[in-house]
DNA sequence: AAGCTGACCAACCGCGATCGT
DNA sequence: AACGATCGCGGTTGGTCAGCT
């Protein structure tokens, strides 16, 4: 509705930004603040729309970002925040620090799906390909499982971001007055300010708490977050999800997860014990960990009572799992090394004869090392 | 040396969301 | 509430460069 032209105004110059261009924009955002970028050009003296502008800036001259390889530890998160939010560009870059959206999108796009791909892993669903092998090993279930796990944790994720944006928008005025006493030239790296918000990582501000009308899932997470102080690690919760069918769509609700009636199990637990269930055999609970305690647990009114998953942390392995596969696949280092027969990690395949269970194995610890991510917030990210 | 191919990445485009009147 | 303006996001394109044939 309403929308207007924007570039395609008669005399805009569009295509590469030249230094002098670059130079311009500095100087006003610099005395001025951005403002209005539909109005910029015109104030900077630049022959470009305003959102090439703002293009320019946020991916490019703002001071605040960080150019050059990724490391391992953001690849890693990259890949896991992904597999959790799909191509959410905006919210994975929120969790990496000085890194723009459009970065991430382009390595992901040149790099990690090339190289989650030469391991055998879906780049889409960060499933393994072979996945109907595993089905008829038995462990669909499992995978199911984790999918849905995945699932609660992008709403929570989503939620995070939510704060994170509404934090960068109270930031903004603060920016732009900031912006107006210093000065930069292109190259120049500022360490005074942060236009964006600090990112939050994985942590939940207690300011979600009391948040407004927002999706049930994430009403969840805070249920299962206030209680711990916002410590993941502590924090104990439930979900509950079919584990028939396809996933639902990722979406953020937790209304309709009990369409399928049968097959339904909880979890319960924290990160050091956690209990699950199948629905049909209600006091059946597989206790994972030593405790017993009785655990809080989110009902949202409808059959749904639950779900998460600290125990994830009993199902398995660390993060050097993850960090193996991830480097061992790399580049065609994975798809050679066909002798490396230790570790449960790394062989990334999807070819290689009698990997199959292993196979299994590089999808739990890889799904297990996302979920380590999700659980391994720091307990001190700077809140609103 | 010239042409080809693929990788990389800055920038563009179109759409939905949000804001302001 | 309705409407227009603006912003922000994600998908895609196109230019440049390096390696290969």
């Amino acid at each position: 509705m309403g929308r207007s032209p924007c570039c395609d105004k008669l005399g805009l110059k569009k295509g590469p930004w030249t230094p002098e261009e670059d130079q311009k924009l500095l100087a006003y955002i610099d005395d001025h603040g951005h403002g209005n970028w539909r109005a910029l050009p015109a104030k900077a003296g630049l022959q470009r729309c305003g959102k090439s502008c703002r293009l320019r800036w946020t991916n490019y001259l703002r001071p605040d970002i960080k150019r050059g390889k990724f490391s391992l530890q953001e690849e890693q998160t990259i890949i896991q925040l992904h597999a959790l939010l799909g191509n959410r560009w905006s919210i994975i870059a929120s969790h990496l620090p000085k890194r723009t959206d459009n970065e991430i999108k382009n390595y992901w796009n040149t790099h990690l799906k090339k190289r989650l791909a030469k391991m055998g892993i879906d780049p889409v669903t960060h499933k393994p390909e072979n996945n109907a092998l595993a089905a008829s090993n038995g462990h669909s279930k499992n995978a199911t499982n984790l999918s849905h796990i995945a699932q609660w944790e992008s709403a929570r994720l989503e939620a995070e971001a939510r704060l994170a944006h509404q934090s960068k928008l109270r930031s903004n005025s603060l920016q732009t007055v900031e912006l107006s006493r210093s000065s930069s030239s292109p190259a120049k790296t500022r360490h005074t300010h942060q236009p964006s918000p600090p990112p939050n990582y994985l942590d939940v501000p207690p300011a979600c708490h009391g948040g407004g009308e927002r999706d049930k899932a994430t009403t969840v997470t805070e249920a299962a977050v206030s209680g711990g102080g916002c410590d993941l690690e502590s924090s104990t919760s439930t979900l509950s999800f079919s584990e028939n069918g396809p996933p639902p769509p990722p979406q953020l609700s937790t209304e309709g997860t009990g369409e399928g009636g049968a097959g339904m199990f909880e979890f319960m637990g924290n990160s050091e014990d956690a209990m699950v269930k199948e629905e049909g055999s209600d006091d059946e609970w597989k206790i994972f960990g030593n405790s017993t305690d009785t655990l809080p647990q989110y009902s949202d009114g409808l059959e749904n009572s639950i779900s998460f998953p600290s125990v994830i942390h009993d199902l398995t392995i660390s993060m050097e799992g993850f960090a193996e596969l991830l480097t061992s696949s790399s580049a065609d280092r994975s798809l050679s090394n066909s002798d490396n027969g230790g570790g449960s990690g790394g062989d990334g395949g999807s070819d290689r004869g009698g990997a199959r269970s292993d196979c299994y194995e590089d999808n739990k610890n890889y799904w297990n090392s996302i979920l380590n991510l999700a659980n391994s917030s720091p307990s001190n990210s700077p809140l609103l």
